[in-house]
RNA sequence: GCGCUUGUAGCUCAGUGGAUAGAGCAACCGCCUUCUAAGCGGUCGGUCACAGGUUCGAGUCCUGUCAAGCGCGCCA
């Protein structure tokens, strides 16, 4: 695309990789700029300014056909594109892949949500799922080989007071016990069971019974993981567990004292030991598990991604410490904190808590707001800032919420499409049949009629902003990517669809039977938009509708 | 106490060391004979927590102070 033969140009004369082309802040200045005179003045020992007026030397020698170059003080470089130049980006929107790949492709391994088995998924595990299910699409996009797994944690203490608590209301024993779970949690799953069940049988029941409801509560989130894998039956049932250990005190890195086996972590960069199997029951603890489960991860991927809720933060240093003393690469292994998510309602912040029968479910959220909406408000902000859901604007389906925004930007542009490919009721013919919309998508020429300089100056003008919008779709991808970070992504689809709905409004009307150049001319944009937000959306897994 | 994260408009939040700090919501004013008004255009709104420092240039990097959240279990 030219954008990137531009950037190449400048890239050349500076001997550098290091040249990015950003959206002016101001479309008067031009529609690209670079700040790149300013940046490298140092390294060539010349002013900016002089810098500057080199590098655009360059550029008119090369590239004259296609921008004119123009030097703005302190030192930017600002580009106006030629006609021609916009029309050959539009044609690579329209048939080239959107998305580049990364060269070296490598394994990974996102472990997600990763609740216990013990309750209902609250808004801090939906917030990690809506964020790592969107990041593991980003990242297969950009071409990792990615595999998801969701870590069942059924081995443990929870796991024996969720079997106590889940007993004695089988049973109708008042216990007060309150230490137990609440009943009003667990009783959605006491129903219709056999009446003699062992307290032995019951516990797995219950188990099973609320990770089913689990992944049911995901698969209406559209999330979805290659495995789950069991603490019980993958790690202590096939022995890895064992071999962990066993791997850990070979390289003598642990130690027995008050009965329990402790691992040497404070040697290893940890604030103090941590115990690997306990004194009382001789069962191992959540970091033995999880250290088993990360060694048998490595073994698995050349990386490793976890998403968890900023509440395991204290699991980080141990964890990889002892990975390092058994020569993993950390440097190959991310753990991302999701910030919790607090419930606004009714100008109120509503208390939840993990371990309480107040708990506000994913589920109930989902009822009201959808899954669209529900994953695109909290994909919007930064998985590092605490983010407060206003239920009520949720609720509010019909226009404030920004995840309507964009679903009728794809509709509007959908309608266009359909309109011009089908004939209108009055008609017998259409404007055009899709061969030749196949054939203008393909041609540089047929877009020229939409920047034609007859045109009104404002047809122009949001014509030539929404294909520079477009243009960074493919930057924004890979920086989601990069960054582990998919909330600009959705950022930018709002953004984008603004410039649709702008250009729509100009108003740049598409279907003119009139003007057959400028008709294909438009569409073939807002064919390229349309499969710019498609793509974007689907990303996020976020539906596309055609109609509205 | 120590560690991590955060502090930007009335509210919810964006913001690769670069140009005059942005969007949505709320408030106010306009725009449907016209491809979907679930839309568009405009007005109002800021000491980027505070104080220093680095730099040609800081909301962005560094140090300190203040404030908030989380973590620092033989819980998971």
């Amino acid at each position: 695309m030219f954008n990137k033969l531009l950037q190449k140009e400048i890239q050349n004369y500076l001997q550098t990789e290091q040249v990015s082309l950003e959206l002016p802040k101001n479309f008067s200045f031009g529609d690209l700029a670079t700040p790149a005179p300013l940046n490298f003045a140092k390294a060539f020992k010349m002013p900016p300014l002089k810098l500057a007026e080199n590098i655009k030397t360059h550029l008119d020698d090369k590239l004259s056909d296609f921008c004119q170059t123009e030097i703005a003080a302190p030192g930017f470089l600002n580009f106006r594109f030629k006609p021609l130049a916009f029309a050959q980006i539009l044609q690579a929107l329209n048939i080239q892949n959107l998305i580049s790949q990364t060269t070296e492709p490598k394994s990974l391994l996102i472990e997600y949500v990763s609740a216990n088995p013990t309750g209902d998924l609250h808004l801090g595990h939906g917030r990690g799922a809506v964020v790592g299910s969107t990041l593991a699409n980003i990242l297969k996009a950009t071409g990792r080989e990615v595999k998801t797994e969701f870590y069942i944690n059924d081995a443990g203490e929870q796991i024996q007071k969720l079997g106590r608590s889940a007993w004695n209301l089988y049973k109708n024993l008042n216990t007060n016990n309150t230490e137990d779970y609440p009943p009003e949690l667990i009783k959605p799953y006491l129903n219709d069971l056999d009446e003699n069940l062992s307290f032995e049988e019951l516990t797995p029941i219950i188990k099973d019974r609320i990770l089913k409801a689990q992944k049911q509560v995901l698969e209406k989130l559209k999330v979805e993981f290659d495995a789950w894998v069991s603490e019980k039956t993958d790690l202590h049932e096939t022995g890895l567990l064992e071999q962990a250990l066993e791997e850990l005190k070979q390289k003598n890195l642990t130690y027995q004292k008050d009965n329990a086996l402790w691992l040497k972590s404070s040697e290893l960069g940890d604030e103090r030991d941590r115990v690997l199997i306990k004194s009382d029951n001789n069962r191992p603890t959540y970091l033995a598990g999880d250290l088993a489960y990360h060694l048998s991860k490595f073994n698995r991927a050349d990386e490793l991604l976890d998403i968890f809720g900023a509440d395991h933060k204290g699991q980080e240093i141990s964890l990889k410490v002892a990975l390092k003393a058994l020569g993993k690469n950390i440097d190959n292994f991310s753990i991302l904190f999701i910030q919790f998510v607090s419930l606004v309602e009714q100008g109120q912040e509503v208390k939840m808590s993990k371990r309480t029968g107040s708990v506000i479910t994913v589920e109930e959220v989902l009822e009201k707001v959808g899954s669209d909406a529900f994953r695109f408000m909290l994909l919007m902000s930064h998985i590092n800032n605490r983010l407060a859901f206003d239920i009520d604007l949720a609720k509010r389906t019909d226009e404030q919420n920004p995840v309507f925004y964009v679903q009728y930007a794809h509709a509007r542009a959908c309608s266009i499409l359909r309109n011009a490919l089908n004939p209108a009721p009055d008609e017998t013919t259409a404007l055009f049949n899709s061969e030749e919309l196949q054939i203008a998508l393909n041609s540089i020429p047929a877009f020229l009629p939409a920047l034609d300089a007859s045109l009104p100056e404002k047809e122009i003008a949001s014509t030539k902003e929404l294909i520079l919008k477009l243009l960074f779709f493919d930057q924004e991808v890979q920086t989601a990517s990069n960054k582990l970070n998919p909330s600009g992504l959705a950022h930018y689809l709002i953004d984008l669809a603004t410039c649709f709905h702008s250009f729509y409004n100009t108003p740049c009307k598409v279907i003119l039977p009139e003007q057959k150049p400028l008709s294909l001319a438009r569409l073939c944009l807002v064919h390229a938009f349309k499969r710019i937000l498609q793509t974007g959306l689907g990303l996020l897994a976020v539906s596309a509708p055609e109609r509205m």
